[in-house]
DNA sequence: GTCTATAATCGGATAGAC
DNA sequence: GTCTATCCGATTATAGAC
């Protein structure tokens, strides 16, 4: 009888509140424009309360990024579902894709966590990230190598796919705007996921005697 | 002998000054976490001057996001230097590329300016910007007709190009940590701009019989 | 036009009662 | 474990001398 585990739910629901709560007003306002009584405002408990489960707005900041970092792991690694590059490229596209659309808060969070020089997930990139790039460039230089996809530098590869899929949920309002205010429905998303795949499959399919390739020195 | 120019060019010289500090504050800080004190500082002026010249925060600001979509107009322009879609397509992402390059504070500021629902450029999304996508959007699906391009819709290759060219100014810091810690040479930057222009002109390029169709309907 | 000194406010964090 | 009341540092903006 250590510990009822009704208290220990408590503390755990009181938790995942103010993070879900934090990671809305972080993505909103940045990590200095957001305030610790509007995030407990909207996580619905005292502003005296959240700092008795997180003793510093870092601490709290550094536990939404965390939050993130899972989902975007969990994306990354349906690339390795094939070994076919179209069905790979298609899958992690995809699934990053997907993840923009159904949060685009934390990804939002994410770009912002980048954009400002990683000052928390530094080690992240560092290790983590590191090592996927390096592993799964090793991979692309394979299908290069059996002339399944052309020369191209993998990182690039990666930036672009990135950039793109992210691009979804950063720039949601700017798309919003170009549809007369209205988001992106359903059936947008999708043709937009669908034209993303294939543009970049045959942005990096070898080229097969097609067209003029100008200056091949 | 109204006013003397000396006076003018001292005035003007003081708001460049300010403007380019409060840049590269805004980019490192965001709008929140920006003070006009380190701005001042980095301008080298009094913090009270500072406000004589521009009476709040967000005017500076407004006057800095204003300066970057000169920049990102004038890089638009280029897409309407060719009516060919491979010589405009390389000549405007060439363009948003070199602009990430030289300016990646302004452009890290417009893409949270962005991200954060564009609360100063509103305006400019629902006209200038509304207008200048409509346009092209015309002549894409002009060069679909003639079948210089595939079907796609023009909207989403223009978001590609923006995520991915941005990305070589949002993601300076991730890309170098990849790198070992030292950010991308000239070298591999313009080894990154061919990759993207070749990857994008070849991805919405008209499949000529290459490949699975696989469900043209 | 310029700057020092200061007013006014806001926001993160905590003390201490319950 | 929870919350009210409050402290104190930081920050925007201005008043008023030069």
């Amino acid at each position: 009888m250590d510990k009822p585990l009704v208290k220990i739910s408590i503390r755990a629901e009181n938790q995942r509140a103010i993070v879900e709560a934090a990671e809305a007003v972080f993505a909103e306002a940045g990590f200095k424009g957001a305030t610790t009584a509007a995030i407990a405002a909207k996580a619905g408990v005292p502003k005296a309360n959240l700092h008795y489960y997180f003793s510093t707005k870092e601490d709290l900041y550094r536990a939404v990024v965390e939050r993130v970092l899972t989902a975007w792991l969990a994306a990354a690694s349906s690339f390795d579902e094939s070994d076919d590059p179209r069905e790979a490229l298609a899958r992690y596209i995809g699934a990053k894709m997907d993840l923009a659309r159904s949060m685009p808060l934390s990804s939002r969070i994410w770009a912002t966590e980048i954009m400002r020089g990683a000052p928390v997930i530094q080690d992240f990139l560092d290790t983590t990230l590191a090592q996927w790039v390096e592993q799964r460039s090793r991979i692309v230089r394979r299908w290069i190598a059996d002339g399944r996809v052309r020369p191209i530098e993998p990182k690039y590869l990666f930036y672009m796919i990135w950039a793109t899929t992210q691009q979804y949920a950063n720039a949601a309002h700017e798309m919003a705007s170009l549809e007369n205010g209205r988001p992106l429905t359903d059936e947008q998303f999708e043709a937009a996921k669908k034209q993303v795949i294939e543009t970049i499959i045959a942005g990096v399919a070898p080229q097969t005697g097609r067209r003029a390739s100008p200056s091949q020195t």
